[in-house]
DNA sequence: TCATTTTATTTGTTTAGACAATTACTGTAA
DNA sequence: TTACAGTAATTGTCTAAACAAATAAAATGA
């Protein structure tokens, strides 16, 4: 079972420490797994982090949520949020409006056209997420959950 | 131990799937991971996919790398390998040749400047890796590894 | 009350990511 | 030999990521 990045990465030389080989292994996987999900997502026009936006936008209902918090909630944090609603407002994913007693806030909600796409593209990617993960069955994902929840107590 | 991720985004319901709850953890502990890495690179300057390449190319050694072989053996895929290198370049980091039996190909080296910098970065670079994934234990990485591994079989 | 600090968002600017199209060269087969 | 397909790398172009600086409003405190 071991040693199978080490041939992908066409390393010569095995991993003098089982930190890196966790390190890489992780990273690869996150990125590969990310690029298939993006390629998925193609066809609707929507990028990984934009779906996660409109998932958040979603659960936040209908007092929706200002910019920061949709920030802090994203997967992978992004420096400009500002933008990032600006593409999905343009398209009619989002809306915002400024709070009435905070007028500092801006309140971003989600659109029956966002709501639309977000029902439109959710088998597809529960799907992969099956097809993907699935198959290492609960036992051994409940493994990985907490193992990455130990890594990232470190991270921050 | 467990729903750790569900605070963090601020989720109100558990993901109904553990599949999706081991997907976003997944990226999100490899989202924190790399920004803190480069973090911790940004003051030589340096992205972790530049660091990436300048190992590549001293495991390589004298002969050096095509740049289709470089891009093959990053850890994330690039898909414009051209002007990574021109980067690369036109800071002294590494060199590129073309060959003479096939004038397509071009060879690309590390500089004495590219092994310099690469060797004044190593100690942190490793440190970094040990003090978030080290005090998982070996036991537990190579379990880590071993899911990964399982994980991105499906993903290609 | 008025200056000061803090918080929320936006804007400007530079650099890098993504992807299609192109150039340059090699190998093959009519 | 020459047309053609295949491969390696580059270029053009558009969009998004990154980060510093600026704007605007609220909270704080003399």
């Amino acid at each position: 079972m071991s040693g199978k990045l080490q041939a992908e990465i066409k390393q010569s030389k095995p991993f003098p420490r089982l930190e890196d080989e966790a390190f890489v292994n992780l990273i690869r996987t996150a990125d590969r797994l990310v690029s298939a999900q993006a390629q998925l997502m193609k066809p609707w026009d929507l990028s990984p982090t934009q779906y996660n936006v409109l998932r958040i936008l979603r659960g936040a209902g209908h007092e929706g949520l200002c910019c920061g918090e949709v920030g802090e909630r994203l997967i992978t944090r992004d420096p400009d949020i500002t933008r990032l609603l600006d593409r999905m407002e343009s398209r009619g994913l989002v809306t915002r409006s400024r709070d009435r007693k905070d007028r500092r806030v801006i309140a971003v909600r989600i659109t029956q056209a966002g709501l639309k796409l977000l029902e439109e593209m959710q088998p597809a990617v529960e799907e992969f997420a099956r097809k993907h993960l699935g198959p290492l069955g609960a036992a051994r994902l409940r493994t990985l959950i907490d193992l990455l929840e130990q890594a990232r107590e470190r991270a921050g």
